[in-house]
DNA sequence: CGGGTTAAGTTAACGGTGTTAACATTGGCA
DNA sequence: TGCCAATGTTAACACCGTTAACTTAACCCG
């Protein structure tokens, strides 16, 4: 077995699991690869047989993230429409809050440039594809509006996407009731901000 | 007056457009206090005398990037309830589109916790108090739903936050037809995503 | 006007980083 | 068995943020 090999036999997925906790406890701009490489016992040019650069690493971080979120989007019951789209929305919202640091690194766009990871791109793809997947079903089903999926997608994408970024940095005052808070939100899109009375009158006064 | 004088006299401001130059070009990360010095013309350590930290100075270009931003929702126009949510929602997304790398520094949330610096929190609150205003405004009007103002202004901030991070970073397919998209959103949140066919009024779409 | 206090700059240095070059060891296959 | 490719090693380069100790200049006050 391993005795102190020469050669490592496991180097890569214990890089990873270890970048993996740096990154959970203290985010990624603590991950270093020499650090990485003296807690495993190994050199740090060691780590440049398995990836091409720190950048890399940290795609594949992103990319196992993008994974274990479209698997917990997977695991909404997708039974009655309206329950779906709300459970989807808890799930996604409860995933960046379980992983804020992975979540970050994710889309945090500062590092990972679209086009330089396509696995990266395809696995966000991925996760995606399972809420427009969802969307298009409701509309299947005549609960949602027939507008166009891209925009129903992107909506419903920007909604929980910026109540998950804003809630785990804490730019949300108020951030009492959170559970409420992002099925509250989530009902508010399905049913409209304007009060249902009257048919919209655009240029309405204002003023008391 | 100042020809190479051993006291440079304005090195706070000239450190901090230098920042905002490379930040503009290159993302926070290529943000360098030696690169920055050097730039300028004095020593590194010289920079300490006006700036804690690196984070320091971070903070200071994320606070004017807030006033700014707070700046360009503040000449929206005010004068309809629906124009202006509108307005702002797209004056928004139009600010991350134009300084990507500074709404990406604002938000980032891996620089800058929350609590570190008073006044870049003060900052963020003052711009998303303008966003509440005009909701609450809406609300007055009688437009906007009577739902509690905290839930509303979540959801708003957290649309047109969620569409701006997608986009800077492309993260949406479909990325054609952009301001069609951002007033489509906004237009959705308002009206809803469902089919008006719940309050109680000629139902005939039907399906299981 | 002169002198001291202090703000604002200097160089030197410490420990850390990603990354490359050149070399060493090993496992597996012809 | 012998070679080759994969996978490690050490040494080194060019950066980085930050601190300590020192120097220069500006200003205020007696």
């Amino acid at each position: 077995m391993p005795r102190a090999a020469y050669h490592h036999g496991d180097l890569h997925q214990q890089a990873h699991d270890q970048a993996l906790a740096v990154l959970r406890l203290e985010g990624d701009s603590a991950i270093s690869l020499r650090a990485i490489a003296k807690q495993i016992g190994v050199s740090a040019p060691a780590l440049y047989r398995h990836y091409a650069d720190r950048e890399s690493l940290l795609a594949e971080l992103a990319i196992s993230g993008f994974a274990a979120l479209r698997q917990q989007l997977l695991s909404v019951d997708q039974h009655a429409p309206r329950a779906a789209l709300i459970g989807i929305g808890l799930a996604y919202v409860a995933f960046a809050q379980s992983e804020p640091n992975l979540y970050r690194l994710m889309f945090g766009g500062r590092v990972l440039p679209k086009g330089a990871h396509p696995r990266l791109d395809q696995a966000g793809l991925d996760a995606f594809n399972v809420l427009q997947d969802t969307i298009a079903r409701g509309q299947r089903a005549g609960y949602l509006k027939p507008a166009p999926l891209p925009l129903m997608t992107a909506t419903a994408w920007s909604l929980v996407h910026g109540l998950s970024q804003l809630t785990i940095d804490g730019h949300l005052p108020n951030a009492d009731a959170e559970p409420q808070l992002a099925e509250g939100i989530t009902s508010l899109l399905l049913e409209g901000a304007i009060t249902p009375t009257h048919p919209h009158i655009d240029n309405n006064e204002d003023n008391p």
